[in-house]
RNA sequence: GCUGCUGUAGCUCAGUGGUAGAGCACUUCAUUGGUAAUGAAGAGGUCAUGGGUUCAACCCCCAUCAGCAGCUCCA
């Protein structure tokens, strides 16, 4: 006999091979309806599992729509349903993976004739009718050999595939039948397709088989289900929510920044409101860093080639970046030419092709009198070629030709859009003998850099091609690193923890193990990501390792938060370099006189300040707290027979330091002040008859949920002054929503 | 970059193979109103761009650009 502990702490006796439905009757007839699945010693499992003759004492508990790991089972099966949907609807489909998700599920597949959003109510209505049938779900096992002979025959080579690549070390795989649908599948699932209460087909996308971009992609179709329509009801309107602080939504209705197709997609322009608030947060954390040690910098936005060799930039992120600037037009072309050779991929016709070009370039007479390009004149072009092609028509092999290519290209002039602030401002370190007594020297800098992200990847601010980081590089001893370290977590902490953003992990980003992507010497990383594991222990924050997301020279501590649509964007970071300071040869005068090697620190605590705005912007669903707010008060007339006292009262709130306006459209006030509440204004200042005689005026706090009570009363315009000047001073939070808009976050936050 | 969808007035969106509409916003006039929308009139568009099909294209086809969802990527 097994011996099952309920949750209750009561216990019960079963055979082996007794089946958790069993049990859940014996318990009562509303839980063997009511449920779903079972958990057995913490597995979840389908109610028609029988219990095996081990162990001899197992935990176990009936699982029913209330328990959470429910709706995962739900979901999943949901996946089935749809799928077998599919393949009624589109014969020949080709099935790949089908999870649930946090809020929903997709399957991957593959159809003879695309699916698009025109069939979803198909889709839709032919998973009603497998509903309605509420067939159970059938688990049954095969060998290997006779499971992928059964997938073969169903013709169903996706999972053929997979069974060769992955589960064919597995003794036995498992199967789930459902009238004439048979998935390949580790389950566990529903009882039967009844089960369902409510679901919805939400979108199609393409996703590559295997999530490898080398794979073939098939399509990937995205619903949710829930046991209750009313649920999925409330899912839905939660959704419409969250698209209403869409920072790209709220950005242009309240005028922060606007994007244009003109200026160049990925580009950020700030327009006067939104260029408010991040002059303040600037300001906010320029005084802090001031306070702290920081030296402010000013670099340039490009820098020359050579530079970013050294430190690996310019090779290392190629794909990332913009094409250099050279100052010799051929410069481009001999650059596409050395790539292509480098990959391999340079055809014998198109290497003549090259080399055409250049021969027509040493060619013919040189133009007399003024030359037209200032920059680099036909002359320069012309010897500049002639020696290449020289050159290369000397190389042997393709070792010759590369070495003649890349010893040319380095012989020009080049910049390139700064990818990074940091060798900028290792060349400020480096522009003068550093003692031991200088350290740590840190340089701050709102440093504004490129990256040539994928068109497909761009989106708001979040995602975009230019943007300042709130940088800093600060070069150090080895024994000061661990208090550096310090400082600057709690930096990026006390900067969470002032706007409110409690909704974040923390991730430890190491390098992955045998990837050619960083630089530097196995045993410094391994000293670094030690260091950074050892700090974030020690100040008892929860974090997880994010394997291979370290940078190229060194392993960092990130911040991630969530957008409202569930989205996350790594905020903060710091970063622990012992790469660049040898790359670039770096050094400090020890207090025995010899010469020793800093260590660097890479840290910016909003991270981008595009990407911190447009998380912000969600954050507060575009109601800045009044520190931040672009308008922190607009004056209202009652009629414009007050708008010289308004205006009156508008100078003295400006000359208190205020960031007011007033309205004094001949607008009746019912409609200046809901353009005030629309535009996210946080108070109203209300001036008529009664406040002109008072020298007061009335106070709407646009912050106070209820419509009605956000008449505070009328004040004097002093005190009014005083009230708002101590909430700018406190930096008070007013009406906080929550990051993720109440999107279900059912994933570990941290994980230990 | 890949797959799919989308692009019409400043914004949100209707629309038809026979050269365009609504609401809001804007301008003007009237109204001087006490805590979420006063009324009227007016102005505003090469229907993303470039090709093609057609007697005729905003509509159909192709390409490009951009946006959205997702995948891949993200120093």
């Amino acid at each position: 006999m097994i011996t099952l502990k309920l949750p209750d702490g009561s216990a019960r006796q079963v055979a082996p091979g007794a089946r958790a439905r069993d049990v859940a009757e014996s318990i009562g007839k509303r839980l063997a309806q009511a449920a779903i699945a079972a958990k057995v010693n913490g597995e979840v499992v389908d109610l028609a599992r029988e219990f095996p003759a081990e162990p001899a004492e197992v935990s176990f508990q009936v699982l029913t729509d209330r328990d959470p790991e429910s709706l995962e089972v739900l979901r999943h099966s949901s996946a089935h349903i749809m799928a077998r949907a599919v393949m009624r609807l589109f014969p020949g489909t080709q099935l790949a993976f089908g999870p649930a998700l946090a809020n929903g599920f997709y399957y991957d597949i593959e159809s003879p004739t695309p699916i698009t959003e025109a069939d979803f109510s198909r889709i839709e209505a032919e998973m009603k009718k497998i509903v309605a049938a509420a067939e159970p779900f059938e688990r049954f096992e095969r060998s290997v050999p006779e499971g992928r002979a059964l997938c073969s025959e169903m013709k169903q080579e996706l999972k053929v595939e997979h069974i060769d690549e992955e589960l064919k070390k597995y003794p036995t795989l498992s199967f789930y039948r459902q009238g004439e649908f048979i998935d390949l599948c580790r389950g566990p699932h529903i009882p039967n397709a009844g089960k369902l209460g409510a679901f919805k087909v939400l979108s199609i996308a393409g996703a590559y088989w295997k999530n490898d971009a080398s794979r073939k992609q098939l399509q990937r179709l995205y619903a949710t289900a829930f046991f209750t329509q009313k649920e999925l009801d409330a899912y839905l309107a939660q959704l419409e929510e969250a698209k209403k602080r869409d920072h790209r939504v709220l950005g242009k209705q309240l005028k922060l920044f606007t994007i244009s197709q003109e200026a160049g997609q990925g580009m950020i322009l700030w327009m006067p409101k939104g260029a408010m608030v991040r002059s303040l947060l600037e300001t906010f954390i320029k005084d802090e860093l001031m306070q702290r040690g920081y030296s402010p910098v000013y670099t340039p936005h490009i820098g020359r080639l050579d530079l970013y060799r050294t430190s690996g930039h310019f090779p290392y992120y190629r794909d990332a970046q913009y094409p250099p600037v050279y100052m010799n037009p051929m410069c481009q072309t001999i650059d596409t030419w050395l790539t292509l050779l480098e990959k391999k991929k340079l055809m014998q016709e198109r290497e003549q092709a090259f080399l055409n070009l250049l021969e027509s370039f040493t060619k013919g007479e040189l133009p007399e009198g003024e030359d037209d390009n200032a920059q680099y004149t036909w002359g320069q072009v012309v010897l500049d070629v002639r020696a290449l092609w020289l050159e290369y028509r000397e190389a042997k092999d393709d070792e010759g030709k590369l070495t003649s290519l890349r010893n040319w290209l380095h012989g020009q002039e080049g910049y390139l859009l700064k990818p990074m602030n940091c060798p900028h401002h290792i060349q400020i370190y480096k522009a003068q003998q550093r003692s031991y007594r200088d350290l740590p020297v840190r340089l701050a800098e709102f440093g504004t850099v490129y990256r040539f992200e994928q068109s497909g990847e761009l989106g708001g601010m979040t995602r975009v091609r230019g943007f300042t980081q709130d940088d800093a590089h600060l070069f150090m001893t080895p024994d000061q690193v661990h208090e550096e370290l310090v400082s600057n977590i709690e930096l990026v902490l006390m900067i969470l923890k002032i706007l409110g953003l409690n909704d974040y992990r923390v991730r430890v980003s190491v390098r992955e193990p045998g990837s050619s992507k960083y630089v530097g010497e196995p045993d410094l990383w391994e000293k670094a990501e030690k260091t950074l594991v050892d700090v974030v222990s020690q100040l008892k924050m929860n974090f997880s390792i994010g394997v291979g997301e370290a940078a190229f020279y060194g392993p960092k501590i990130d911040f991630i938060v969530k957008d409202c649509i569930g989205r996350e964007w790594q905020l903060g970071t710091v970063q622990l370099d012992y790469n660049l300071p040898n790359r670039f040869d770096l050094e400090y005068t020890s207090s025995d006189n010899r010469r020793l090697r800093p260590v660097m620190i890479h840290r910016a605590p909003f991270g981008s300040m595009e990407r911190f705005c447009g998380i912000l912007i969600e954050h507060f669903a575009g109601a800045f707290p009044l520190w931040l707010a672009p308008e922190q008060a607009r004056i209202v007339t009652v009629s414009d027979k007050f708008n010289d006292y308004a205006k009156s009262v508008e100078k003295t709130m400006k000359a208190a330091g205020l960031r007011v306006t007033g309205d004094y459209r001949p607008e009746k006030i019912g409609a200046k002040i809901r353009d005030g509440s629309l535009e996210k204004v946080p108070y109203l200042l209300i001036v008529g008859e009664k406040e002109q005689s008072a020298g007061a005026v009335s106070l709407r706090d646009e912050s106070i949920k209820e419509m009605k009570a956000r008449d505070v009363g009328s004040f004097p315009v002093a005190e009014v002054i005083e009230r708002l000047r101590t909430e700018v001073s406190e930096k008070r939070i007013r009406n906080v929503s929550t990051a993720s808009a109440g999107l279900a976050d059912t994933e570990e936050k941290y994980s230990a």
